[in-house]
DNA sequence: GATGAATGAGGGTTCATTCAT
DNA sequence: AATGAATGAACCCTCATTCAT
């Protein structure tokens, strides 16, 4: 064994973070093994001290640039609904940007399963869990104004039905569908057509809450 | 302070089932200690093995009484929704009895608390995840049973929208909608209203895929 | 390897804590290993977790018989000290009695070198220190039972040499003293003429203290 | 944040120094970690074997200001005593000289507490194991020399009780009593006073051995 | 049916030290 | 003279599981 001092960290840090998605997407972070992953990343197990402060650290690592691409889609996301005109949110344009941005994650999701897999599956971890806390947070966010929009669009009207409660769990409903997409195409174009249908599903399920008392039940007008 | 010989088993089976709770609802599966888990239920190490194979064994049995619950639920409120007519499917009728339902099982929650929770928090667990499956599978088949209904209910019309795979995904909606309830609630009367709305929301999600192409933008209806 | 279940576990109590001795002796506390500990006993790593909490737990058990007996030695010179008359302490049957019970200390060492020395050369582990503590406040509070005594003896006379701190470092270097003989002895018949003349010598500074201001300079006496 | 290259070697070593007697101090020496050292001095790991072979090496270095300087006061005081008469060994002038050196140690030791209280706390440690041998041997040298004075001052009387192994011993005392003035008194001035009686029980105890036999037994005195 | 001592592999982590740069 | 990534053995400890009693 001959000893490789004065490596380019770079390198290392590369080969384990890459070994660790292998390891977390296999086992899961409980039952991954650090001295599998030093082995398969050809470094000794001391040498993952250097990059990383602990297995959590490890983890963070692996699993941040999945949070970074997130926060990066949906801040463009808000940023172009922002821009837009009231009207957009609730006519068709609005459901093409929805569709758009939906699709941007999935597309990123198909050319990086491992990762993505990694970071959706384990939402119980404490990196993963507060950042969804976070990211739902920020949804909610701009649910909130879109529901404040709305209300001025369709003249100021009273819509009970859209409490806070409401809103946070239409932002819960928003990541909970691209979780779907995610876990159950394997066809980047059929994942396409089924995100358009989807938002057109949630788009007609909050118009059905905007509506209520005023449409009566749906069925009549079918 | 030593246990006699000639225990009833199915105390000594009740104690572990109860300390095992305890101990996955407090640790998670990975991190739970059979050890910990017998001590806890005042026997020692190897009996549990009387009662259980292993650890999965253990946690099965910890979960089962949670599964055959929904499924008594689910199969019950099917068996209403069949017994109905087919216009109930779209009336407000059929949203009480969607409500009733998930009620049923909010309900369930908050007398069974520390087991659902483990249930809930498991989904990776083979026995969970395996369930979920046959579950979903159940809950798309009576989706695809109302959608054919739904086709003769609207004169035969084709809708394209409503494929397998969207019926899939509105059964999973309506299982994730239950554990949103039940991990963000802590009144029960608030979680009743809550209910309400997500099921009126998620009808008039459907419809809005029903009446797709033939009232245009929804927004001409506001 | 075949499994041993059922076993006596006092036999791989005994075992280990035989081992640790030896281990403890050669490398000291830090640098022992439980691997070989355990190794040495003819036992698996896991095994000695079933007799002791941990390390410390394992050296306490080492240490402890060696407390147990010098507790026992110092209470049975004490209570034969206190059955006397005061005058026995300043004269020369209370030396007598005091390198009898230095002598049974000695004995006990020199019949179990390897657990003494152990403890001996351990003052810093907590156990050992706080043994310390204990065993120094009891032999200073002894003390000032003497000098009370001594007090009434020499007829009030007021001695100010004979502080608190002072009988606190009397009773230390009556610990010392033993350290000593045990650590640089290695026949008990010389061990015992030594702690004779020990005895003599702090009688002897004892009473240089006590006499005080009424003798004057001692060299006057030669 | 990078230091540059061309560093003066000497300031490198006292950062290290300054930081191991810290660490030492608060870990020990087996538990104190060269990476936690070098941080602390604001130098990587491999910069402190430029400065010092190993880690027994780097202890050595940080405890030898504290041997040096003790070895220095015992010569001046050796000096001092053999520069004066015999008598002076055996009145109070000798006694104030005593105190003197002690005092002196004492002194050194508030004025480097943390270096010093390494240096005492690792007397298992070869280096200062060693070091002690060495000096109680030179205590004990002068101890002979003393005794050899003393059977001259009496008038050539044998005195049996002082054999080589209780001047030995005596040393030991000497050196015994400096530990427990450091470790247990915080001021100064307290400490003075206590060396003061300690010298006389000294002194007292040591007369009691010359005396013995022909004065009997104290307490006549008294 | 229950005991509980034992297994033995494996966990994450830290260590003093080396050496190409 | 200094860097700091890498070594690789060792650390204490916990685990689910077995089986003689």
């Amino acid at each position: 064994m001959s000893r490789k001092a004065g490596n380019v960290p770079e390198e290392t840090k590369a080969a384990l973070l890459k070994s660790a998605v292998e390891e977390f997407a296999r086992y899961g972070f409980e039952k991954s093994s650090l001295r599998r992953i030093c082995t398969r990343a050809g470094v000794t197990t001391g040498a993952l001290y250097t990059s990383f402060r602990d297995k959590d650290d490890l983890f963070e690592n692996v699993v941040r640039p999945v949070m970074e691409y997130i926060d990066t889609v949906m801040e463009e996301h808000y940023e172009r609904e922002r821009a837009s005109t009231g009207r957009q949110l609730l006519d068709s344009s609005g459901e093409e940007e929805d569709v758009r941005a939906v699709m941007e994650l999935v597309r990123y999701y198909y050319r990086n399963r491992e990762v993505c897999s990694v970071f959706f599956s384990h939402r119980d971890h404490p990196v993963v869990a507060s950042y969804f806390d976070r990211l739902i947070g920020r949804i909610n966010a701009q649910g909130e104004a879109v529901a404040a929009l709305a209300g001025r669009v369709c003249g100021g009207c009273r819509v009970p039905e859209i409490t806070a409660d409401m809103l946070h769990w239409f932002s819960h409903l928003q990541v909970d569908m691209i979780f779907y997409l995610i876990e159950h195409e394997t066809e980047e174009r059929e994942a396409e057509v089924q995100a358009k249908t989807m938002v057109r599903f949630m788009r007609g399920g909050f118009y059905a809450l905007l509506t209520r008392g005023r449409l009566g039940d749906m069925e009549k007008e079918i």
